[in-house]
DNA sequence: GCGACAG
DNA sequence: ATCTTGTCGC
């Protein structure tokens, strides 16, 4: 039962008044998760790896298949991953302390990216980590890693555009659900130690493609999960 | 009205 | 997201 754009957007709306954006969010999670879905057509894999908040080494990991029921609409990307990301999350031992998001949170036409809709949906802390301008304006980062600006859509601040190395391209981060900005921020700088982009996003990311790597050699993909609608 | 547009 | 060769730099 595919959703329309419209009744997509009714549910941004409704979900949207459950958003917690009071924070502060933790500051020494001891455990955090990354979470990605790569594409192979209408298939997927979305996985989820957790890491240690200190060692950032993967302590637990979890990868699904599915298929995208929602075409990629800007504005409505989590429709399109929320479902196997859901799926995902649940088969965790137990639940991470935060969760870090490819793509935006607050910084969203509407105030609801994927990563607020993923941390409504779960309870749990979110953060969006995006690699590319999606909205608002924002003036360019110093060199130096830790250094950002803000990122401001229709005056008011949704996020920063934040340097995690030295001369490297800065990411766009927003926050999701029950974290502040500037814990997020904190966040991000602890998970990025020598690249650009988070652990979290880059061992994530990793294992959704393998994932659908090991699928395509195999071929048995998911003849054993869900049937279609029948 | 015409582009731009997270992944 | 994904399609794609070589190339620059640590």
């Amino acid at each position: 039962m595919p959703l329309t754009v419209m009744e997509a957007e009714a549910v941004q709306a409704e979900l949207r008044q459950l958003l917690d954006l009071t924070g502060p969010g933790p500051r020494r999670p001891a455990r955090v998760a990354g979470v990605d879905v790569a594409y192979d057509g209408d298939r997927l894999a979305a996985a989820v790896t957790v890491l240690d908040g200190t060692t950032l080494e993967v302590v637990e990991e979890v990868a699904v298949d599915g298929r995208a029921s929602f075409g990629y609409v800007p504005g409505l990307l989590a429709f399109r991953e929320v479902p196997s990301l859901l799926e995902a999350l649940g088969r965790l031992s137990a639940p991470p302390d935060l969760v870090v998001c490819d793509g935006y949170g607050l910084a969203h036409p509407r105030r609801f990216g994927l990563a607020c809709h993923l941390g409504v949906l779960t309870g749990l802390p979110t953060v969006g980590v995006g690699k590319t301008a999606f909205v608002g304006v924002h003036a360019e980062p110093a060199a130096e890693r830790g250094s950002w600006t803000d990122l401001t859509l229709d005056g008011d601040v949704v996020g920063r555009v934040l340097r995690t190395r030295d001369g490297v391209k800065p990411v766009f981060v927003s926050v999701g659900h029950r974290v502040d900005l500037d814990t997020a921020c904190h966040n991000v700088l602890n998970l990025t130690p020598r690249y650009r982009l988070p652990e979290t996003t880059r061992t994530a990311d990793r294992l959704s493609r393998r994932r659908l790597a090991e699928n395509r050699r195999t071929g048995l993909v998911e003849s054993a999960q869900h049937d279609e609608t029948r």
